[in-house]
DNA sequence: CCATACTAGTTGCATATGCAACTATATAGG
DNA sequence: CCTATATAGTTGCATATGCAACTAGTATGG
């Protein structure tokens, strides 16, 4: 019955810290979104898929890793990667270790995509969020970063 | 055909800052859902405009500007309303000076819910990014951001 | 070697979302 | 006052997502 985490508990600084961010990254991958679809690419969760596939060892992942390092459940990787074999972005082979498995390695085609989509992406980044730092700034900014990662929420990246 | 907007143009702290702020707040937000869920309490969605109504004037909201507050296209608001009615958590009501709008009015049980989702809300927000920072870290961290929402993306907030 | 428990991935169903077409009101121009 | 155009909100349809049940392969323990 103790006054615990009740409302009154933040001051505004930490309330708005929080909100403000959640607020303006909403904000700006939104507009990632919009101009993504301006420019005629898919969404962003497919950028996401192909980039973590081309940073991975030979381009490819198993879909299970995939889901870790993407935020999905399997369900949706299965479909996710389905639509995109179908666009031929990537091609799904079987594990030769582990008979379960299921590995998606990422097409030229799936390459050449995710550069394209790059570029929109990046100039949106560009334009909304990094021009208002310098360098100095930005490095404080991925500290204060890695310091939520740091805690156990970072089961990936 | 200059070497523009290309990848390379980012340093990796750049780049790192981005992608670790998305990361992060991803793994985050994900908690929190999952918490809710956990507790029996439905999606984030629903806090988010059950926030915006109880902070604003009466409790209430036009059906548009709660499009623009909360990241929804008009179509979802639409239908994320009439599921807020039929639990009884807002009421809707006609727009007295413009026969098209709408208004949503958060009610008691609707008030009621949303405290007690900040509960699990707010302790997911606490211990896993709140505590990282002390008072000063914070206070620079919600200038950092507020720079973003400085430019035109925030057409709300 | 067989039974049990676990994990990877898939599929079906209910629900949520995005998109486009539609209705009704409001605003602007003749 | 009447037409043209824009805006608020709704609805129908296609697609995407979450959840639970299912299949197939793996690991453990007798």
């Amino acid at each position: 019955m103790k006054k615990k985490s009740s409302t009154a508990k933040w001051s505004e600084t930490e309330t708005q810290a929080w909100i403000g961010l959640v607020k303006a990254q909403q904000h700006l991958l939104d507009k990632v979104e919009e101009e993504l679809k301006k420019a005629g690419f898919p969404q962003l969760n497919w950028y996401d898929v192909l980039w973590e596939l081309e940073s991975a060892k030979d381009g490819s992942l198993r879909l299970n890793d995939i889901g870790k390092k993407v935020i999905l459940d399997k369900h949706n990787v299965t479909r996710l990667v389905q639509r995109l074999e179908s666009e031929g972005l990537v091609s799904r082979s079987q594990c030769p270790v582990d008979g379960r498995g299921i590995f998606a390695c990422i097409t030229d085609k799936g390459k050449k995509l995710r550069r394209q989509m790059w570029k929109v992406y990046e100039k949106v980044v560009r334009e909304n969020f990094l021009c208002k730092y310098n360098k100095k700034e930005l490095n404080e900014f991925r500290n204060f970063i890695e310091r939520i990662q740091a805690s156990g929420l970072s089961d990936s990246v």
